[in-house]
DNA sequence: CATGAATGAGCGTTCATTCAT
DNA sequence: AATGAATGAACGCTCATTCAT
């Protein structure tokens, strides 16, 4: 009886355990034998899914890529005035930031690495360019529909962005004081308050 | 004759070879030698002046952020309408942006770090609380002098220093699409119109 | 009704794709898995079959020494004078030299072992020691029978024995200007030359 | 006071130990702890001076090759008749080969890598056909001299020179049995039976 | 018999730190 | 004050061997 294909699993189970490993510790400080010791496996197993270290940091970020793509192709399918799309969406990654302030830190590591690799910068680069065209789409659809303002629909859309990754760096440093989901809508009132004809 | 100190000088110059060598290769890829050749002194004399290489990012941290504060009390000497000096603010700390780009992994990497520990992260809390508090001050003066409609300065405060923040980002990612000084005004502008007493 | 034993079968199906693997990466170099994969074994069936990979090896030497006594024990069937019998065994070992050119580095890093382990050189001690018995006998016919002068036998056959030793390494290293066969026959005919009675 | 410079003491010393170790041991079963702690030096010093293990290895084949080159070249000096010098450059190098009997395992080992790698066996080539050719004039000169018969001077250099590889083995292996002096000698002696003219 | 996933000891290499000069 | 040679702990990765199925 053949045994099930244990390898997806096992994959899943090595990215789990390696992002808990890479937030607590980052990138440098976190130990294969850490990864190994929170997956469950020998040190050994790692190397039978993932090739190196470094490929486990890319299928993690991989990862993360993938998920903030689906949040923001989910947009499209938000209802209502483009006021209430984009408040919608707001609250959603908020939710979303939240729930991974833990993982957080890696963002900041991966954005350091960016700034420093042309190649990695151009994966980041095409995230935001996505992100800014996304939230510019709406933001048009606002503006040709009579609700909003004859603006530039493309600031708006990068401060929007802006504003939405200054927020995790804000609420991870003193989530006392900022909470995300909180101050993303209230942020997000504001702009629209500017920008609604009057 | 006593020779004049030569202590802070080293200190000085081993500090500007850290920040390059940090900026360019990561707390981590960064090598001690590194620092010595770009500094012109030997890896000796760089535990003459500093302890170890933590010591040495500890300095380079506290350099920026002395740089940050400052810029940030510079800010009450501005003059105008508030809306003057929230925009005079927001060029300086684009300008300021745009000539340390080339440091600003320094930063993401730092953000990393203090979101693993916490005695890093009170001292980015201390920063931003201020941040956001210098701002707040500015914005109530905005709202008591009847410029500003009656909203919560403190929400403003927040959602200007994200802002700024999250620009610093994609601002490095995307050089060409986004350009710190220029989107951070319009962003500030668009701010200011859903703030003021219509 | 049993089944043939397929014990023997898979020994020599292992022993062969080991022979390969050997040639062309060396002891160390020579992966487990390499040698699974070219039997069309898998990795957990070779120890079903060899205690460890140094068993392989074992066998493997084992083999190829059979091979060179069976050639060795060969000679006494050569017919003719003696100086013919020793041409005659040249031609033979020469041919087989040629055959197994591929597996001559297994030989020398063979050596490379007997010359540090007493154990490995006393197996080899004794090979040479009946390849220069079985030449001695042949060459002491030689002399005996008026064919050769009054020379030392044991020294010529190690002198022969020396000789295609050393034909082996440098017709491998530089094949185009060393043909094994045909310098070894020209080789043994001048040898030859100088036992002849005058 | 500048310290006198020890890099060229340093690397000899690591390669003089390298060069025990290996011998003892085999390329890859001897460690870089084992030649740090032969060496007197940390495992650290031995990267100080030599990039890898690899290199450490390299460059004793360097040194073992220059010294053979250094021998070869030396023939040139030597006085008297052909026959006489043939024979002193066989004293000379049986001298060496027992001097050095305890470093040949590094030399099959490396004939062994030879065989299997193209780059490797370039040099070796190289190294032979130099080794013939030396040789061969010297051989020639002799039938000049009408001190041999006309015989093909590239055949006589192959044969002597595949003798004296052979008997390296047949005297590591069997030291009692087989005296790379002694037997190299006469061994020469009898070919040179059968060149000279009648 | 046979498999191949899993193990973990072991090694080459790096680099922050020390210290004799 | 300054040097830079030397140290050695630590880590990523490999692969012979085992064993549950």
């Amino acid at each position: 009886m053949p045994r099930p294909n244990v390898s997806e699993e096992r994959k899943n189970q090595i990215l789990e355990a390696a992002m808990t490993v890479f937030a607590e510790r980052g990138f440098h400080e976190a130990r294969m034998d850490d990864i190994a010791q929170k997956s469950g496996l020998s040190k050994g197993a790692l190397y039978l899914y993932y090739k190196s270290k470094d490929a486990i940091i890319a299928a993690m970020l991989r990862y993360f890529f993938t998920l903030a793509m689906k949040n923001l192709r989910h947009m499209h399918t938000f209802e209502g005035s483009v006021s209430q799309q984009l408040l919608d969406y707001t609250r959603r990654i908020g939710a979303e930031a939240e729930r991974m302030a833990f993982f957080t830190p890696i963002a900041w590591e991966f954005y350091a690495v960016a700034g420093r690799q042309k190649s990695v910068r151009l994966l980041l680069k095409d995230y935001f360019a996505e992100y800014r065209q996304t939230l510019a789409v709406l933001i048009q659809k606002g503006i040709d529909s009579g609700e909003f303002r004859q603006v530039n629909a493309e600031t708006v859309a990068t401060t929007v962005a802006s504003l939405h990754e200054g927020l995790a760096l804000l609420s991870v440093v003193d989530p006392k004081a900022v909470n995300w989901s909180e101050q993303g809508m209230e942020a997000v009132r504001l702009l629209l308050d500017g920008l609604r004809t009057r």
